[in-house]
DNA sequence: CACCATGTTCCTTG
DNA sequence: CCAAGGAACATGGT
């Protein structure tokens, strides 16, 4: 489930338990995940080398690891696509079909397990170097906001998951932030009034910051117990309804607007689904 | 069989 | 060079 809160909630869940922890060895089932890198490449790199530490940027996770032979610090980059999850698990416990990467820490596994295969395991930095500011901190402004939707003539909400413009955005949370800020999804992205910008500028900043809140201090919504007393990131029973309850416009159509009633609509917008309110967001 | 899905990149077109 | 639109990637749920 991963937009910029899932991914932040993960970092923290997953910072304490890897931390010092060394990996013995590498195994992967699915070459792809770590493209543009060669799984020697990745190997040889990865065996032996020690966590130090993971950062968020965007939805990517940065894993800083210090090799085995070298002692030089490097970075692995980790992105959970749309179907993506990252957990530890005791040694003994059976992969799960999708499992693309395993790293052994000894006693447990630290798993990347994908469905589809759309996220990444890698040594490759690029993407974050194309990344906007981080919503959350003080490089977001509302001047920044501003002098990049200026720039483009695509609707706003198309514009919101442009990671270039600011990172951490996707699907849901861009519907999200343009109902808080009763803006529609449609208007052109230019052609935002200075008060508009400044609205969703805030409502940006509070669904995410919301959302993580919401998500770190309730543990149904981030973990389960498995049997070895573990904590699992993702599939909890009952999450989904837990996850959704929290949201106010995401795939909610045909229901009544949280705000005056009115039907919520589905529309597409570069070949994504948007949700919004018609009365409560009027282009 | 149809359509839908929390993401990104590549290719084409203008 | 840039903006914008669409396909592709791969798998599963309804």
């Amino acid at each position: 489930m991963p937009e910029l809160p899932e991914v932040e909630i993960l970092a923290r869940h997953l910072r304490p338990l890897l931390q010092g922890r060394t990996i013995q060895s590498v195994k992967i089932r699915q070459p792809a995940v770590l493209e543009p890198t060669s799984p020697t490449c990745f190997k040889r790199q990865l065996r032996g080398a020690k966590f130090l530490g993971l950062t968020r940027r965007g939805k990517y996770l940065l894993f800083e690891l210090r090799a085995k032979t070298s002692r030089t610090r490097f970075v692995l980059l980790g992105h959970l696509g749309m179907t993506g999850r990252m957990f530890l698990a005791h040694k003994h416990r059976p992969l799960p079909k999708h499992a693309a990467v395993v790293l052994n820490l000894g006693a447990k596994n630290f798993i990347y397990d994908d469905t589809r295969y759309f996220g990444r395991l890698t040594l490759d930095l690029t993407p974050v170097e194309k990344l906007g500011p981080e919503p959350l901190e003080a490089a977001f402004t509302p001047e920044h906001l501003a002098r990049e939707l200026k720039r483009s003539r695509q609707p706003v909400k198309v514009k919101l998951l442009d990671q270039s413009l600011v990172a951490g955005i996707g699907n849901i949370y861009a519907s999200e932030a343009l109902f808080l800020a009763g803006i529609s999804p449609r208007r052109a992205a230019n052609r935002l009034t200075r008060a508009q910008v400044t609205q969703l500028w805030r409502a940006i900043r509070e669904v995410l910051g919301e959302a993580i809140e919401g998500g770190s201090t309730i543990p149904l919504n981030f973990s389960v117990h498995d049997s070895d007393g573990l904590f699992y990131y993702g599939s909890a029973a009952g999450e989904d309804d837990f996850y959704t309850e929290r949201l106010r416009i995401y795939d909610r159509a045909g229901q009544p607007c949280l705000h005056c009633h009115t039907p919520v609509q589905r529309i597409v917008q570069a070949a994504r689904s948007t949700f919004f309110c018609p009365r409560c967001q009027k282009a």
